[in-house]
DNA sequence: CGACCTTTGTCAAAGTTTGCACAAAGATGT
DNA sequence: ACATCTTTGTGCAAACTTTGACAAAGGTCG
């Protein structure tokens, strides 16, 4: 039943917790795996893991469950993290300099390929070996120069919205934003917002 | 029909979203907004937050929409922000320097009120201003001690378990994670994960 | 080999969430 | 004062998502 019908967006979203969670077992020196016990990790049920995966082909094998190694280079094919994707960030405060030194994207399918800002203090330093600040008015012709296809937008929330539009008319398709507000897009363009405070709010509303 | 029955998750998750963009218009100097006008900026539709928002009460008034401050203050109130929330923060890396740094807590219902970390080149220096790195040793009996409900893990995966479970064990009741893991906790304990590759595979998946 | 155990992939049912559509209430403008 | 416009809150239906259950497939072990 492979992706005869378009996928639902929450089954897609679920496919990188699933993959985290491979790569876990793997450094657990795990060779085989089951629903069941993914599910007990991950707090989802086993029936909803199997069937997220049908929508996509068969992976398992009756009575043993899923080869991880197996389960895993298809899930990477799946989200097209079969490839390395050149990312570039947008901010090089705090956040930014978090992101630019993360070691987590590598293994993942990512790498941050350049860093902008505005601030001439922090343009033509070397935030990370081998990456220099350039300046974000040079943002758009860059990015049509190079064609880079994903940002992370790390700029302050009076900023963001006109970082993203920037962007979106140089041809980037995919945002992740740090900022908090939420960015107007025009269909066929994809964000995704990460604000540690809506999650905090999230949290509280169950702290009565 | 205030609140006679359990609210979903999912409406509860998108209350945050409904307050930022309050405060964003705020910041216009607007007053009065609408459903409609929320929903455009948020793309939800306008019948939707109609419907979450009643949940919770009438916050509107028919033929003009809903007063922005009395609309926000409400939202405030439901989701406990309505106070300010002494968070624990672990670890001192890059990402949990960014955090300690970050301005937009305090208007939002939180202040990072103490820091840990493990590793002795970090553990007494000042990650900013009046708040002093302390021995990751100590979580527990300072956790014990001072009562904090919340905590964010800025930890590496592999120490991310164990931390969550010191803090479990001392009393906090609401997690939120930076650490590329799954936690498992009981129920009773909430919990939310960021973790960029996560989004930044979300969005591949569409990039073809 | 055969009995028994495990686990997948899928169907149908149950449960949840969203959106339409509209009455009621309030605004506006002549 | 009235017609017209706007916008809420909600009942209902449609759409979507999750779960339970089970046949089929494969493994284990005496």
């Amino acid at each position: 039943m492979a992706q005869e019908k378009q996928v639902p967006d929450i089954v897609v979203g679920r496919l990188p917790i699933y993959l985290r969670a491979l790569t876990f077992l793997k450094t657990e020196h795990r060779e085989i795996t089951s629903s069941q016990e993914l599910g007990d990790r991950l707090g989802i049920s086993s029936a909803q893991i199997r069937k997220d995966l049908s929508h996509f082909g068969e992976f398992g094998k009756q009575g043993t469950g899923y080869d991880i190694r197996h389960l895993e280079s298809n899930l990477k094919r799946i989200l097209h993290v079969d490839r390395m994707w050149d990312v570039v960030l947008i901010g090089a405060g705090d956040l930014g300099h978090a992101l630019a030194n993360y070691r987590g994207f590598a293994g993942r399918g990512f790498r941050i390929s350049a860093v902008f800002d505005k601030s001439t203090d922090k343009i033509g330093n070397e935030i990370v070996e081998g990456l220099v600040v350039e300046d974000v008015a040079k943002l758009s012709e860059r990015v049509k120069e190079v064609g880079w296809h994903m940002a992370i937008v790390a700029v302050p929330a009076e900023e963001a919205q006109s970082v993203a539009n920037t962007l979106m008319e140089a041809g980037v398709k995919a945002i992740l934003s740090y900022a908090p507000i939420s960015l107007m897009v025009p269909s066929g363009i994809r964000v995704e917002h990460i604000d540690p405070a809506v999650h905090l709010q999230h949290l509280t509303y169950y702290l009565g």
